[in-house]
DNA sequence: TGAATTCCTACTATTTTACCCGGATTTCAA
DNA sequence: TTGAAATCCGGGTAAAATAGTAGGAATTCA
C-alpha cells in the first residue's frame, strides 16, 4: 500500500511550485535539485500534470513551470489521483469504473475496501498546496529567525 | 496504492474462518472454494498468519485452520498488517522503523503521508472480523429468508 | 546565434507480484 | 494397518510494475 514515487515525487514538485507561486516560472532543474530528485523522470510527471491542467509550462530559454491555479485551489487530492489513479484499495470499488467480481452486491471486503477508500480520500481532498506551505513556513519559522539575527 | 493479493486473500480467507468459527478446523480447500482463490497461494498466506499467532491449524485428515482467537478479538488491522506490512503510504512515516529522509523534521509531504497512515490506521483497527460477519449476515439475510419459504 | 529549456518517444534493469511444483510429514478413519 | 486427506516447506518462475535512462527535436530568450 505504499505511495508509488510518482504521487510523492508529483506532491513534491507541486509544493515547489506552490511555494514560488505567483514568482514566474520555475524550471524543471530547479525543482528537481531543491528536492533531490531525477530531473528526466520528474519531467514525465510533470507532464502528465500539465495534460491534466494542474501546472501551466513556459517553453525556451528561462521558461519553466507554475501550478495552473493558486495554491489554495488544487488539492493533494487532485495531484495523487492525477499521477496514480483512483486510491481505492481494490479494483471492486474504483470510484467511477470499478471491476464487477463474482461476489458483487453480497461481499464483505467489499465493504472494509469501501470504507479504506473513502477515508483516504477525505484526507487528501481535504488539504491544499497552500496548507502544505502553510505548514512549511510555520516550522520553518524559527531557522528563518535564526537567519535574520 | 491498490492492497496487494496478500492482504485481500488474507482478508477474505480470515472471513470465512471466522464464519465458521467454533465449528472445527475448516480446510485450506474449502477455504480456497469458497472465496475461489489458488490453494497452493492461499498456504503462503496462511502460513504467515499462523506464524503470527493469528490462526491455529491440525494437521491430517479432517485437520484445517481455526481462528486462534474469537472473531471480535482480531480485527482487519492485524491481518492486513501481518501480511502486507504496515501500510504507511511512504517508507518515512512507517511506524515503528521509519527511514529518515534528508529532510527529516521540515517535510511538509511527511505531514501528508502521515496524516494519510493514521486514517488508514484507523478504519481497518475499527474493523473486527466479527463486525464483517455480522454485515454478511445482514446483507444475505434476505436470500435465506427466500430460502426458508 | 547559442544557450536554456520544454517536449516527446523509446528503451531497460530491477523489483515485486502472484502464483505453481513437488515432496515430506502428520493424522484420521475404515 | 494402511491409505487418503490434510498441513508443512522450500524453491522456482512468468508477467507486470516501478523507477528510472537516453537521445534528440522544438521553442524561446538574451
Amino acid at each position: 500500500m505504499k505511495l508509488s514515487t510518482k504521487g510523492r515525487y508529483g506532491i513534491q514538485a507541486m509544493f515547489e511550485l506552490a511555494l514560488y507561486y505567483g514568482e514566474g516560472p520555475i524550471s524543471l532543474k530547479t525543482i528537481a535539485e531543491n528536492e533531490g530528485l531525477s530531473e528526466h523522470y520528474l519531467e514525465q510527471l510533470i507532464a502528465i500534470l500539465r495534460k491534466a491542467d494542474l501546472v501551466k509550462s513556459v517553453r525556451g530559454a528561462q521558461g519553466g513551470y507554475m501550478l495552473a491555479a493558486p495554491p489554495d485551489k488544487i488539492t493533494v487530492g487532485d495531484v495523487i489521483r492525477t499521477l496514480e489513479g483512483s486510491l481505492a484499495p481494490a479494483d471492486c470499488v474504483v470510484e467511477d469504473t470499478p471491476f464487477e467480481c463474482s461476489r458483487a452486491g453480497g461481499c464483505p471486503t467489499k465493504l472494509v475496501m469501501e470504507r479504506i477508500r473513502d477515508s483516504i480520500n477525505k484526507v487528501i481532498d481535504s488539504i491544499t498546496l497552500q496548507d502544505m506551505v502553510d505548514d512549511y513556513r510555520r516550522l520553518n519559522q524559527k531557522s528563518a529567525f535564526m537567519y535574520y539575527i
